[in-house]
DNA sequence: GTGGTCTAGACCACA
DNA sequence: GTGGTCTAGACCACT
């Protein structure tokens, strides 16, 4: 289980934590079933409070993405296919838009922004 | 100046305006020199406090979007591309690893994502 | 806005608020766009800790009860006929049969049970 | 005797243990003077720990659901019909408050919901 | 030992 | 003022 804190990144903590263990439940390396540490030892791994943790895997509980059960270690959640619904699509779209603008304003080219997009795309399964 | 505040979007209210003025300014409805209407009345017509606007027009300063002078009304600053560096094109991937893992794992497939990718992108300039 | 804490109840402190939030909504006492009492109003009117409050709201949002936003109160959201599947339905009935079993082993009666269920069914809406 | 355990329960282990067996009970199934499986051989049968299943029948006995004597096996208790009294009425009543104020919050019908109702009466006793 | 709940207090970001 | 994040530490319920 490898994660890490990035200082320079500006989101909040337990947001680099559910992003890394999505990005890893999504290419595969993390499969159904796997035991995720314990929020202690999480926490304790990566110099944050307990807490945090919890915080994390709570939100990921919300996704889907893991099972929280008392007394027991969390584990990767079988996948369901939920259906994605229109609002969840738009939600998507949004993020998408505000990005792709951001990078231009930048001077970013559409053609590099176009590989990053594809790199980051290839990357998963 | 069309802009909207909608209450399903959860980002913070500020964001949806500077992201709508950038996206405006990206793809050419919003031209260098242009006025923007003033912080009291933009927050009246939104119906939103004015603190909030003149946050957002701070943050549209700081990124060189706008330029603000006292007395005066925001104006769209001259388009200036500024060399985007390191630190900036790894925040772009940063947030495009984010997107791209959130919609497959909520079962959109990467046509579809490809799809909207390139609706925005094509939207732009 | 009437809230209180029954130290006799078992349930943890967070699930009796939502429970009656939740009731107030459901029978109409509670309307889309009502705002509900700040995070610290409400725990220092109810004696208790702010982060308890902070938790049946976060839970009231994960079940679509209420929107939360960044430095506004907390507003009933809309009622959307959130569709329920399968899974939703399930444990509406495990559930139910659960405390049906509970019920008849202590001697209630099915006539009683069911006078009951009555009661709570026609008291909402 | 047949037990099994639900990853997609919610509910701790134990609790799905007394659950069932209550169930049992209560439609007849498991008669009084009836051998429950030593708390070794259900442990393992069920893949759980053996604490586990200790838990759940410590809990059936102070309902009064089953008798525990050391060096034999658990045996259904006489089905003895203890009187219930107000406060646990009471608790019936909270519960049943909850589950019917869920289902409709989810969208579920009054028809739906007393159908089921309907359905978990009928199957016991 | 593991997650769940609660308290307490600090500081931040947004309106 | 209002919600959001983080830390700290206590105690409880379940496995």
């Amino acid at each position: 289980m490898l994660l890490y804190i990035d200082e320079n990144d500006n989101r909040p903590i337990y947001q680099q934590i559910t992003g890394q263990i999505k990005e890893q439940v999504s290419c595969g390396i993390l499969q159904p079933g796997t035991e995720l540490p314990s929020v202690r030892d999480l926490a304790e791994s990566l110099g944050i409070n307990m807490h945090t943790v919890r915080s994390a895997y709570l939100r990921l509980q919300d996704d889907g993405i893991i099972k929280l059960r008392l007394g027991r270690r969390a584990v990767i959640a079988r996948r369901q296919l939920r259906l994605h619904n229109a609002s969840m699509e738009d939600n998507i779209e949004v993020r998408l838009k505000e990005i792709v603008t951001d990078a231009l304003l930048i001077g970013m080219s559409s053609e590099e922004l176009r590989r990053i997009f594809k790199k980051q795309l290839e990357r998963n399964k």
